[in-house]
DNA sequence: TGTTGACCTTGCCATCATGTCAAGGTTTAC
DNA sequence: GTAAACCTTGACATGATGGCAAGGTCAACA
């Protein structure tokens, strides 16, 4: 199978498969005379779990623990466990602080006319007139999320 | 004012402070004759503004979206309220996509006995031989959502 | 006067996961 | 024999931020 086909029966980009090989996430693949990439069964089955461990949130580092785990026989599943509980809990560390964020804003935009005139709470808010009331700072949870695009 | 004391009265980075007047998102500081960056009153209130914005989830872009619509005597607060609504839409979505995640991996946690034993539903959902029930991919909401370090 | 230390300057590189583009090689089908 | 569809590597971009390095400026102190 050639590197298109193996992106297109795992979801996981052509592009994004020969960085996941570069980074040595994935081993090297087999070459054809060509020098095309040639994946099998098995590899296929490793780039579906990480596209979907991906989907789950998973970093690479985190993936490369998770395929170590896979891989082992003598695995404990509380290894895996553990792992997984570690990135819920950043998960609902990243919702609460993108709730805090909705929270406050929502309150500012429900105090907000939104008509013709130039008077608005929420500039206002965000000028520090008003002290943006109810933003919960003390677990500092929203480093790293500033959002993209 | 410094620009080492901008950034500690307005918790914007000296860094990040020099990189938002590279960008144009704020105007060139004056210099003084040692060419250092000199800041008033009206410049510090500007930080504090894009501070919060930050804060609550504003890209840059969004932000000079604001800042415009901050400096406009002309400006209606409709404009306002709608570029936060989009934004709280923004919000939502994110939101949404993490907890499907978190959802996800807390029924294969759960479904997980945390013991010595190799066995582990978690490792099983990734490797696709269970099929992630429940996880609503119809909004493909979780595109942007990779998480950092 | 000279030195030290705290501040400032610019500029480059790194992050993370992914995309895009370019210039070129291979294979297959017409 | 040529066109189209694939593949190769490599460089560069994103967004918001941090870090480092090499050097300029300024204030205080011996």
């Amino acid at each position: 199978m050639q590197i298109g086909a193996a992106a297109k029966v795992t979801g996981v980009s052509a592009k994004m498969i020969r960085h996941y090989e570069a980074i040595g996430l994935v081993p090297s693949a087999d070459r054809r005379e060509s020098n095309y990439r040639d994946y099998g069964p098995s590899d296929v089955h490793r780039l579906g779990f990480i596209r979907r461990a991906r989907d789950l949130g998973f970093s690479i580092e985190e993936i490369r623990d998770l395929l170590r785990l896979w891989g082992d026989r003598d695995r404990s599943s509380a290894d895996v466990k553990r792992l997984t509980l570690a990135h819920i809990a950043d998960l609902e560390q990243k919702i609460a602080a993108l709730k805090d964020m909705r929270d406050t804003l929502s309150h500012l935009a429900g105090c907000c006319d939104g008509d013709h005139r130039p008077d608005c709470p929420i500039i206002k808010g965000l000028e520090g007139l008003a002290p943006l009331p109810a933003t919960h700072h003390h677990h500092r949870a929203h480093d790293n999320l500033r959002h993209g695009s």
